[in-house]
DNA sequence: ATTCTGATAATCT
DNA sequence: GATTATCAGAATC
């Protein structure tokens, strides 16, 4: 049920390597707004994400390495997938070795292979594909076998955003701890946030 | 538009 | 046995 705005797409900026994550998780979450993710293919941009530092309480790499997390505290460049509930999310490991730092891949507009990504999620509407970690997951065929998968090798593809766009800052979501942090980023007036933003003057 | 509840499984204590 | 960086559907404002 492809339309014909379904298969609009957008610029993609210069492939994104290693380098780019090896710095401050909040350097790097911001920025990756606007940028484009795909596994085999099938993706869209990136429209929300959530930082998560070693030295904060939300974060799974708060009190030590354990066998899940250890890919948390590699190198960046990396993909941690975890398991929540039924859904896996996934996360861009950040800054050197050993700091443990990620961003969270919260949301993205649906650009590339939105056939392949209805017929995974088994809905049709476009808004509810990619709205959510564990929503885009599902449309992208990520799972536990993506674990510790280099971000700049097939099968999976990031690309840099092309201009910057309006982004927002706000509070994260779903967590109990370190509630208050501003560490979330989203595209201001997306229809794909997996939930607004709260009104900031 | 916001709030709640149950599903369901790996991971850690 | 407790916890969880979620989702969908239902109920209520």
């Amino acid at each position: 049920m492809a339309r014909k705005s379904d298969q609009t797409t957008h610029k993609l900026g210069k492939a994104l390597n290693r380098k780019f994550f090896d710095r401050s998780v909040h350097e790097v979450a911001p920025e990756l707004i606007g940028a484009t993710l795909l596994v085999d293919g099938v993706g869209g941009m990136i429209v929300e994400v959530e930082a998560y530092h070693h030295t904060d309480p939300a974060a799974h790499s708060f009190n030590g390495e354990t066998p899940r997390t250890r890919i948390m505290f590699g190198p960046a460049g990396f993909a941690y997938v975890y398991r929540i509930h039924q859904v896996y999310c996934v996360n861009a490991v950040c800054e050197a070795e050993g700091s443990a730092s990620a961003v969270l891949i919260r949301a993205l507009q649906p650009t590339f292979g939105l056939d392949e990504m209805r017929a995974r999620r088994g809905v049709d509407d476009k808004r509810l594909l990619c709205s959510g970690p564990g929503r885009l997951c599902q449309a992208l065929g990520i799972g536990l076998a993506h674990n510790g998968l280099a971000l700049d090798r097939a099968p999976i593809e990031m690309f840099a955003r092309t201009g910057v766009p309006d982004v927002l800052r706000g509070i994260r979501i779903g967590i109990s701890k370190a509630v208050e942090y501003p560490w979330r980023y989203g595209v201001r007036g997306s229809k794909y946030l997996s939930k607004p933003f709260a009104k900031v003057a």
